[in-house]
DNA sequence: TATATTCTGAGACTCAATCTCAATAAGAAT
DNA sequence: ATTCTTATTGAGATTGAGTCTCAGAATATA
C-alpha cells in the first residue's frame, strides 16, 4: 500500500497508535477521487466488508484533515464533504446546484489578487474558501 | 421607516401577510451593519422589547434571503450569520480565526476571472463564495 | 506475562435548524 | 364594524450532522 507509511508517520506525529481501523478510513478515502461525505464513506467501508465505527470515522478523519492528508470541504449545506490530497496540487471547487457534480478549478491570478488583498488589509492569510455555484451542461439543456 | 414599503413589497410577491413579527425581523436586520446568527438576531429582538419566536425569526429570515433583501454567509462552523443587502453592493468576506471579525473586499479582477472560469467550461455561474480566512492585525500583534 | 495506556463502538448527547399543530391574527366579504 | 376564511405564530418536538462517554478490547511497555 503506497499510503501506508504516511499514516503511520501522521499518527506517529500526533502520538496516536496505528490501528487497522485507522488504515481502513485512510484507504477508503484514498480508493476514489470523489468528494464524499463522513456517511458515504462510513457505508463504503462497511460495503467493503470491514467494521468501523462512525464516531472512529470521524475521529480518524479529523486527524487526517489536521495532517494535511484529507480535505474538507463546506459546501454550505451542513454535510461536510471530504477528498484525499494524495497527488492532489491546489485547486478550488465549481458546484452544480442541480446534480451535485463537483469539479476542479485553479487560477494564479485569483491566488495571487487574494494575497495582495490580505497583504493590503495587513493581515495575514490562513486559508480561503473560493466556491462557484453553476449549473452544469448537462443540467442546463438535458 | 424607510424599508417599509421593501418588506411589504416582498412579502405581497410571496403571496404572504404582512405581520408585525416580519416587520421586527427586517428592523432588526436592518439595525445594524453586523453579520449575526439567528441567535443572536433573535435575542437583539427580544433585547427590544418585541417578541418574535425563534421559529419566526428563521421562518422570516428565509424569505428575506430568497428575495435577496439579506445575504446569508456560511463560514463552516455551522451558524449561518446574515447581513441585511440595504444600499449593499457586491462583496466577499475576509474573517480572522483568532477574533471573528468579519470584514468586506470586493475585487473586479477576481470577479472577471471567476466569469471567464465558467464560461471555459460551459457552465452558467448562479453564485459564488470566497472568504480569506485570516488572522488580523489586532490578533497577531496584541 | 503482567501492567499501563490508548482505542473502539454503541448509543447518549449537542446544537442549529426545521417541523407540528392548536391558538391567534390578518385580510376579505358583508 | 362583524363575521368568516385562511395564513401565521409560538412552544415545544423533531431532525440530522457531528461529538462525547465509558466500559470493554487492543496495543505497547516493563
Amino acid at each position: 500500500m503506497a499510503t501506508y507509511d504516511q499514516l503511520k508517520r501522521a499518527l506517529k506525529k500526533e502520538g496516536l497508535r496505528y490501528t487497522q481501523q485507522r488504515q481502513s478510513v485512510w484507504d477508503e478515502l484514498c480508493a476514489t477521487n470523489d468528494h464524499r461525505d463522513a456517511e458515504e464513506i462510513y457505508l463504503d467501508i462497511r460495503q467493503s466488508g470491514l467494521n468501523v465505527s462512525r464516531a472512529t470515522v470521524y475521529r480518524t478523519i479529523d486527524v487526517l484533515v489536521k495532517n494535511k492528508m484529507v480535505r474538507k470541504l463546506e459546501l454550505g449545506d451542513g454535510r461536510a464533504r471530504y477528498e484525499h490530497k494524495v497527488n492532489a496540487t491546489h485547486h478550488d471547487h465549481l458546484i452544480c446546484i442541480q446534480c451535485g457534480k463537483i469539479e476542479e478549478f485553479m487560477d494564479e491570478v485569483i491566488e495571487s489578487r487574494q494575497d495582495e488583498i490580505v497583504k493590503k488589509f495587513g493581515y495575514k492569510l490562513v486559508r480561503h474558501i473560493h466556491q462557484l455555484f453553476i449549473i452544469c451542461s448537462e443540467c442546463e439543456s438535458p
